[in-house]
DNA sequence: TTGAAAGCGTTACCAG
DNA sequence: CTGGTAACGCTTTCAA
């Protein structure tokens, strides 16, 4: 590889010289920095960013820290940052936690070791203190972690009432629920915006939920049982697309039919709710925007520009599809 | 941070004698060594990667540019690269080249800047050239670049010939086929595949195959426009599972059946083949497996081991589900 | 306007 | 067995 020394003597020059014109900092002579830039031509010289990186005791490089890559939400947000990041000239390490804390540390300290500037997280146990500890940029996405980390999240409750009351508009009569794992805030949010719709309707309890774990495999079995327990359910709301899909085989299996015999509405609008047959009806959270957002506010930390807002609740929308 | 040398005072030694204990080499007295470790556990203290790169020209990262991993085919592919690469101590940075050369040529820019050891690559358009100008190890994943680029690709042409004849046994009789972009290898061999098989029928022709670009809205029109042209078509093998869910989605608007009417088979194995109703049949790659090796032996020629095999054509299955 | 040199945190060589 | 020190490639301060 050549280096900024090759460069200088190639012009004739020292190497704070070439630095000057590289950084475009510091007084250098038209004429010196025309030489300098034909050298670095010639020579299709490329400045070493570990160097840079070493002195300058940042990379250019933020982590993203996501439970895992194959679920289909964080794909489309993972491009959003990397494409964000790039544009902002900077680059992306992906690192899939599994949610679980031992991993997000691990990364955490490996990302520490690299310098990267900043890191962008999707974690659900990993707490303010160690956070903070880092003392370097983070922004959480997708998961509250603390008032005093910048924060990107939607309208969860929000969403889930607006599903919820869509399948009542539909003439839903006893609609049931499939939540995500107790424990996590964003299954939590939408459980208690499905109760405040449905918690005081005189035919409702406890029963109607059921826990679905996020998964699909978990979601049909749920759904089986919940409507050999309630034969009587017409609509469902599932916390997320995964298992409405899920449930939506599940009506199948059971020989019923969506929407007509069974309405079925889920939340997040991933791709793949646009793939099955019948398509999923769904709260569309802005995924992209939200990555974009995660990486452009994570960068204007980094390089301590002026922040406008430091939390975003980003709002949802209802797309109607053919399952409900 | 706290540096080698604050380790070294800490411990009352010098800062090589850290070193030495750090990377297990060059003699140390027990005694020392225990001193150090203390040391190093009291203040916690992390070596810098980014000085350690400067020195030794190496980073333990890798670079992984694939044209987009919102395409169904990558999450997992990107899962397998760094979960091996984590476990064998190195970091993954993430591209998305959109398939662009420049894109691709500029990200190979950044990773050579940044040191990486190696790069795993998804490129129908990068030459064999500018690869090796790079002068580092490079592994070539989905796609044969050239022989002399270690590769990891899988039997497109068997599985299509698998697919077909799986239709036939299945007492289709006329079959039709939705290609991938032409120019794209893997799309070419699959067509080659199934031609080999209905090539010699004599209701065959070229206009019973049809160009779905690998997505999936494409080959929803593509579909349609071979059904109304060719209303005696009762299996399609299509070329992507994404197009295969086209497909269906085609012969659904239809008003036809799947598979009653009309048998339909993918290639890949995508999770979300399992997602659809009905589930599709599908020829499936070991994609955590190509991940998984591709990054095995990008990291074997990083720390040059020894290594067995250079190309591997890896072997596909077909999965009987319920579209066909 | 330019150059010399120190320093970023490591590693590895050479003495002792 | 241990320490001093040059070197990795760059940026920045200080002098000239």
């Amino acid at each position: 590889m050549v280096s900024i020394k090759d460069v200088a003597s190639h012009a004739g020059v020292s190497v704070a010289t070439v630095s000057r014109v590289l950084n475009a900092k510091g007084y250098v002579s038209e004429d010196t920095r025309k030489k300098v830039e034909q050298a670095i031509d010639e020579l299709n010289y490329k400045p070493n960013e570990v160097a840079r990186s070493l002195f300058k005791k940042q990379s250019k490089t933020i982590g993203l820290i996501v439970p895992d890559i194959t679920n289909p939400y964080f794909p489309e947000l993972a491009r959003a940052v990397e494409d964000t990041a790039a544009k902002l000239g900077y680059t992306v390490i992906l690192c899939n936690s599994d949610g679980k804390i031992q991993k997000e540390q691990h990364y955490m300290d490996v990302l520490m070791q690299k310098y990267v500037d900043g890191i962008i997280l999707s974690s659900d146990t990993l707490s303010d203190e160690q956070i903070k500890a880092l003392h370097i940029p983070v922004v959480s996405i997708d998961r509250e972690i603390s008032k005093d980390i910048p924060t990107i999240v939607v309208e969860n409750k929000k969403g889930a009432k607006l599903a919820t009351q869509f399948l009542q508009q539909k003439g839903r009569k006893r609609i049931a629920h499939i939540r995500g794992p107790v424990h996590i805030v964003n299954a939590n949010e939408r459980c208690e915006g499905y109760q405040e719709v449905v918690g005081n309707e005189q035919w409702f309890n406890e029963s109607y939920i059921v826990n679905g774990h996020f998964e699909m495999d978990a979601a049909i079995e749920a759904t089986i049982e919940l409507l050999q327990r309630h034969p009587e359910i017409d609509g469902i709301f599932a916390a997320n697309d995964t298992m409405a899909i899920g449930a939506i085989k599940a009506v199948h299996k059971l020989g019923k039919r969506t929407p007509e015999d069974i309405a079925i509405i889920g939340f997040d609008g991933i791709s793949l709710s646009k793939a099955t047959i019948p398509e999923l009806t769904t709260i569309e959270q802005p995924i992209y925007t939200m990555g974009e957002k995660a990486a452009a506010m994570l960068i204007e930390f980094i390089e301590e520009k002026p922040i406008a807002e430091t939390f975003y609740r980003l709002d949802v929308q209802l797309v109607e599809r053919e399952s409900s």
